[in-house]
RNA sequence: GUGGGCGUAGCUCAGCAGGUUAGAGCGCCAGGUUGUGGCCCUGGAGGCCGGGGGUUCAAGUCCCCUCGCUCACCCCA
């Protein structure tokens, strides 16, 4: 199963390098995540990308997909079996365990995910996640504030066709029942469903509902639904959720079959689907509460809620609906150096220290050359160096953008040249 | 884990029913313009035709195997 290192190195199955100009876009995404998220008072947190691999287990399930079979796992030097975090939240609440912050705590974290899966359209071993986690309150207006800053991010890419569907999972008290009425009238109902789930029903029979077959999705026509069978403390909180919503002008759809994967799901989950993903990997976020999670994972009774986006997803989403393309900005000057190149680092050591945006040419080339670097560039204006100009104390300054004018300045006054050409230079 | 599609220059792809030194566009480099970018012209570099085996006088082209990419299922961001 080794590579072939007759062939040139290749990145790993599901993984791929972000180089510029999409690593942009990456950097506008992040940046934009924590101004907003940091508007609403969350503070950062990282954490390792590694855990020991049981608190994956306890806290999203060993019966889940994701810990189940697709876990990176393996033992270090010192033979504890270590996992890469296939999500956040787990790791996010074995902090919290860890390290008991004031509550509620508000959290935030970018973080590259690991699943060991087949790779396709917007699903890749290695992808990554912006997210938040609020630790400490079981208050449904986190619920609310949660999901509208995300909805909000969103909407704030200029991404639109994107749906939002709310659903709740009830808790301990009246999922069971439920679970049990569902599985009795699937029991009924058998014959119809999907090969797949024909003999699963003794299982999850959640999943079910989320199936995409036409034979389930007609199957399960006329089920009862979670949703109605809420006991009273699960119904007022999905209630005042949905109110919150609804008067901030957030609006999704309810979507009795969202049930998610993870085993610590409770009460409200959501998910946010991408219609212009042409794929079929269109969920560009989701999450939810998990109200039990942390005492799971033996820490004090916590409640807890929280989402996650992905990176690339979004940004998929951004492409077919030609958002989110502005260019990172273009230096402000291109050094043109045609006496060996000393001139030129003299002068971009100079301006860069000014706070300007500069580059320049490397390896002697010709002046032709560093010219077409200089107006590949996008610089504003080319600042040349040749022996008349080394001879004369001086540096003539070109303009790039359309048809250049230029002249000259004395070498000693460039950086105010530039500052009078209107670039700042304070970043 | 299962199935479909595809692997030819840095990129996007041609390569007709197997037949001479494997092509184009873009990009890159150089020159035309011995101190000036964009447009144009000319030239150049760059290919274990994914890898291995087989059929054949002859394989980029046909067959088998393998690796990889890709799309989909499962599930998830």
């Amino acid at each position: 199963m080794d590579a072939d290192v007759s062939t040139e190195p290749r990145a790993p199955t599901g993984t791929h390098d972000v180089l510029w100009p999409e690593s942009w876009r990456w950097e506008e995404l992040t940046a934009s995540f924590a101004r907003q998220v940091e508007r609403a008072n969350y503070g950062l947190v990282v954490s390792p990308m590694f855990e020991y691999a049981e608190i994956f287990r306890r806290g999203i399930g060993v019966d889940s997909d994701v810990v189940g079979k697709e876990m990176y796992e393996f033992a270090d030097r010192d033979g504890r079996v270590i996992a890469l975090r296939p999500e956040g939240t787990a790791s996010v609440a074995r902090a919290f365990i860890e390290r008991r912050p004031t509550i509620p705590w508000k959290a935030w974290y970018v973080t590259p995910a690991f699943r060991h899966e087949r790779p396709q359209a917007g699903r890749y071993r290695q992808h990554h996640q912006l997210g938040v986690e609020v630790l400490g309150s079981a208050d449904p207006e986190l619920d609310i504030e949660v999901v509208t800053i995300a909805a909000d991010f969103i909407e704030g890419t200029g991404v639109r066709k994107v749906e939002l569907k709310v659903n709740s999972m009830g808790d301990a008290t009246c999922r069971p029942a439920y679970v049990d009425r569902l599985r009795e009238d699937l029991e009924k109902r058998k014959a119809l469903l999907c090969d797949d789930h024909r003999g699963r029903i003794g299982g999850n029979p959640l999943r079910i509902l989320d199936c995409k077959t036409a034979e389930c999705q007609a199957a399960i026509e006329g089920v009862p639904k979670l949703v109605d069978s809420l006991c009273d403390p699960c119904a007022a909180h999905f209630r005042r959720f949905r109110e919150g919503l609804d008067e901030l002008g957030v609006s999704y759809t309810l979507d009795f079959r969202l049930v998610r994967g993870f085993d610590y799901y409770s009460r409200t989950t959501f998910e946010f689907t991408a219609h212009s993903i042409e794929a079929a990997q269109n969920a560009v976020g989701g999450g939810g509460r998990y109200d039990g999670l942390v005492e799971m994972m033996g820490g004090p009774p916590t409640p807890g809620i929280g989402f996650a986006i992905g990176i690339e997803r979004l940004l998929l989403a951004a492409s077919a609906e030609g958002t989110m393309h502005e260019h990172p900005p273009p230096p402000d000057a291109f050094v043109v150096d045609v006496v060996g190149g000393g001139a030129a680092r003299g002068i971009v050591t100079e301006l860069r220290r000014a706070g300007f945006r500069v580059d320049r040419a490397f390896d002697g080339r010709s002046m032709k050359a560093q010219m077409k670097l200089a107006d590949r560039s996008g610089a504003d204006v080319a600042l040349i160096v040749g022996p008349e100009e080394q001879a004369s104390g001086v540096v003539t300054v070109r303009t790039l953008r359309r048809h250049g004018g230029q002249c000259t300045v004395p070498r000693s006054g460039v950086v105010a040249e530039m500052h009078r050409r209107g670039h700042d230079g304070d970043e």
